[in-house]
DNA sequence: GATATTCTCTCGCTCAGCGAGATACTAGGT
DNA sequence: ACCTAGTATCTCGCTGAGCGAGAGAATATC
């Protein structure tokens, strides 16, 4: 983390400001699942669900393997996983019998919330102490590293292969 | 992901941004490290050698462990791991005989470069355009939310034991 | 010098995730 | 209608990351 090589390019002191906020939310995540049983790719796969379910999108085993890099039969260890502690539940999709529909449970709901509801909460209050204007260009910001770093993702694929 | 949930609190946009980086952080790093032939904790872990080689930090096995949350079984498993690769070597310390320094060979800063090199590249193209005042409102806003998180982090472990 | 402590490693095990392939359904051409 | 190709999920067997327990070796404490 070494938060100690101050007197550089405030640019690079940036970067480093950002993976330190990303290993922090990593390490809140991982301590979340640890306590609670799961395993990270459990916590990952019931956000994906969780923001799926939100937007009203419906999830099935193809797209939840997917957006978390799992062949198919990893992702269906998990699905079995997750019904098995309850959070979510199978069923057949009846207009195409081949897909299944990942549907939350209630119990999934409150464990998400119990997970990112304090830790909101937190961020929020931090937030105070900035102004709107500030805020905006937190957000333009935030918004700008976000698309860099998937445009410097999908280069170094393209470039790799 | 979902990146149209727009009209609502700004706050809670920001806290989403946040969110969106770190995802795309984390995909990035399981990218390069899947096409290196790395475990994403083979990463974590080369991450936090370059970064006590850069800070003259002496590294043992016990400090890395304790970095990743690995217990000792663990630990020695990947330094197994990252030495067969050439990216690390063992030496015992010579004032304490029980202890392992772990040195990382030229293989491995390269490897660290050939990562970060590009990522930051485009994050630095990206901070062009915003001014000193904006970088430097992103800098602090950054560094409240890494604490705030931090703080979040052990408040929870506390509540929860 | 006996005892407790610290650091690393070994052994045996569990289980997440992979590759290959089976199964079941749908779509498209004829 | 039938045959083929394509898609979605699951089963099976396996590899290997990480754990718990504990051994071994060095240091610190009395």
């Amino acid at each position: 983390m070494s938060t100690e090589e101050s007197r550089t390019d405030p640019r690079l002191r940036l970067v480093h400001q950002l993976r330190a906020v990303t290993v922090e939310f990593d390490l809140l995540a991982a301590e979340f699942a640890a306590r609670h049983g799961l395993h990270p790719t459990d916590l990952r796969a019931l956000i994906a669900l969780l923001d799926a379910d939100r937007a009203e999108r419906p999830m099935t085993p193809g797209r939840l393997g997917a957006q978390l890099r799992l062949n198919s039969a990893g992702t269906t260890t998990l699905i079995d996983r997750l019904e098995r502690l309850g959070l979510v539940r199978r069923e057949r999709d009846t207009t195409d019998r081949r897909r299944v529909l990942l549907t939350v449970e209630q119990r999934a709901v409150e464990l998400g919330w119990s997970f990112f509801g304090p830790a909101i909460d937190t961020l929020l209050g931090a937030m105070d102490a900035f102004g709107p204007a500030e805020l905006d260009t937190a957000e333009r910001f935030l918004a700008a590293m976000a698309t860099a770093t998937a445009a410097s993702r999908t280069d170094a694929a393209r470039h790799h292969l």
